[in-house]
DNA sequence: TTGTTTTATCGTAATATTGCAATATACAAT
DNA sequence: ATTGTATATTGCAATATTACGATAAAACAA
């Protein structure tokens, strides 16, 4: 069906879930990698830079910004990315808190 | 296309993305949740605990297998599925280190 | 052997994702 | 007004994902 059943899982799965889903694409982790590396805004050199075309670029940051771990600033002619830093810590809390529900060393497994 | 253009990516890239892409499904991370609670294998309680239908079910750990982060053992009739240690381990590694790109506070950001 | 239980696989329908060409929009500079 | 530049949106084709009924396979019990 294509449609996941989202209703029957709670709202912090669901979150989880939808993070993990947005970071689910190695252009968005170049993106992201590449916004971190330059510690500034881009202004549009992505698609110079991760070799995919303009409206797919422009595809990526807008499911980036659909968490919010990216916010766009307009900046005269072009549209200034940067990292939203509120959003980031909270996401790498959220999922940090996920990887820690199997922190304990003695699990009895099979 | 719904093809994603892997071999522009890095390696990282790709491992960082696949990872995501497998716990971006609240259905993957009620199962992992289920086990890290329940701190023992399962065996088959899934179906009802989650509420999805047996074939979906199995779909899902076979993904969740894919990445090593669940294995499973034959135990008489049913089969034991449990935590992958190491995986784990590893998979937590790889994404904090993602996470912690970003986390110089003095971003010059717009 | 036959039946039961448990999990996997196949087949299929519905929907989502990926990628890009074409086009639209917005603004700056001439 | 027109041209150029930068980004977004639309529309579409190809492929992937999700979900489940039907069925198969495996292990055991009676």
């Amino acid at each position: 069906m294509g449609l996941t059943k989202s209703e029957i899982f709670s709202k912090n799965q669901n979150d989880i879930a939808q993070i993990a889903k947005v970071l689910g694409h190695p252009a968005r982790i170049a993106i992201l990698e590449h916004i971190s590396k330059v510690k500034t805004c881009i202004c549009g050199d992505l698609v110079n830079e991760i070799g995919l075309a303009q409206p797919t670029i422009s595809q990526h940051l807008k499911e980036l910004k659909s968490i919010g771990i990216l916010k766009g600033n307009i900046e005269g002619t072009s549209i200034c990315y940067c990292i939203n830093t509120e959003k980031w810590e909270e996401i790498r809390t959220i999922l940090n808190q996920f990887l820690n529900i199997f922190s304990n060393p003695n699990n009895n497994c099979c």
